[in-house]
DNA sequence: CAAATTACATACTCCGGGTATGTTTTGCGT
DNA sequence: ACGCAAAACATACCCGGAGTATGTAATTTG
């Protein structure tokens, strides 16, 4: 009960203020617990952030996960996980935490580790099937996978950052899918949509 | 000259342990000066951190913005800037300092506004010509350079914390290319080359 | 040369993360 | 039901690092 407390007071204290802003005494005072309880729990600060962010991260990525499983073609995998991931962009508890505050507390490195075994992933899968069925081909599928998540994050960045989330997410998303068809058509693949039936 | 000395110490410790881990205590120890010495020059601790970065920063985006500039031809010049970039990339002093460190100081609405000023102005310039001459015809400029922009960065962030930044800099350069390239080809425009001169 | 401003030095305060050491509650075997 | 061990909490501290208050020495300027 008093670990729940305190997950859910720290949970809106680092999506609205941040890491450093947030204090351990704040949390606790927010839980009405004492600081003795938070330390039973967790190991230190960084240990119930960490639980925090990879709870949100890991709800997240299912939730793109499964929504990019629904695409007919494997392009239209990558362009429904963008649309997806944008649209959740546009809540703070996803966009916030995940792509501003999480990157901040954890450092880029251990940040990217956690975050890309799920957004990465879900990418390489669909790349690799949009080669295998010549719908792609890059020199190196490696990097083309970084430079389009980089484009994708930085479009959620953007979108979490935004004072009209919804409307830039939507500039994005477009853009975004005229970037898949460009590369589509350089391997002489050359759909009207991305995925016709979605 | 104390003032000097001061800098020249921030600058090795923060390129080489971050912002977090270097403390003023520890600044003025490698200086050789007191702390008074270093708050009579300094309002605080993020007061000679920006002056180190945006120092770093300002350099390197004079050399991206000069080897940009030798382009031919509009999107040559976002190719060349790329490259340097990347190149720069394989240094600690710039891939380090301004790709890892300085956003996690500064957070990143505030590295990205006096990083965006530099980056994005390149980037942008290049892709309104390219559009004015008819080599691109993306729906929105401003979607499409913060997508090409996040693509590069994220490029520039995986160089900066690569072991092997030189290989992993030339395979995202040539992805890079083929990124470009596509983009105009899907506006009717198929150069062999982006930048034939070059 | 006197006054004022600049440049530095020392000794603090304060805040926040983390720890040491208690006290209460809970599960459980007999 | 009772004893007891371990988990769950509470209190009082420590310590490191950022920033300040207040001093003294050097340098410029009228």
């Amino acid at each position: 009960m008093t670990r729940r407390r305190l997950l859910r007071a720290a949970e809106k204290l680092f999506v609205t203020h941040g890491f450093d802003a947030v204090s351990v005494d704040r949390i606790v005072a927010a839980a009405a617990v004492t600081k003795g309880a938070f330390y039973h729990h967790f190991a230190d600060k960084l240990g119930i952030f960490r639980e925090v962010f990879e709870s949100i991260d890991r709800e997240m990525g299912e939730i793109v996960r499964a929504r990019a499983l629904t695409a007919n073609t494997p392009l239209g995998m990558v362009q429904l996980g963008a649309r997806t991931c944008f649209e959740l962009c546009t809540r703070p508890r996803y966009g916030r935490m995940v792509y501003v505050v999480a990157p901040a507390a954890l450092g880029w490195a251990a940040w990217h580790e956690t975050d890309t075994a799920i957004a990465r992933q879900i990418v390489v899968e669909g790349l690799q099937n949009a080669v295998d069925r010549r719908e792609l081909a890059p020199a190196s599928l490696s990097a083309l996978a970084t430079l389009l998540l980089g484009a994708i994050l930085q479009a959620a960045i953007t979108i979490a950052t935004s004072p009209r989330p919804k409307r830039v997410a939507a500039e994005l998303a477009a853009e975004t899918d005229r970037l898949l068809l460009a590369l589509a058509a350089q391997a002489g693949y050359r759909p009207r949509e991305l995925d016709p039936e979605s």
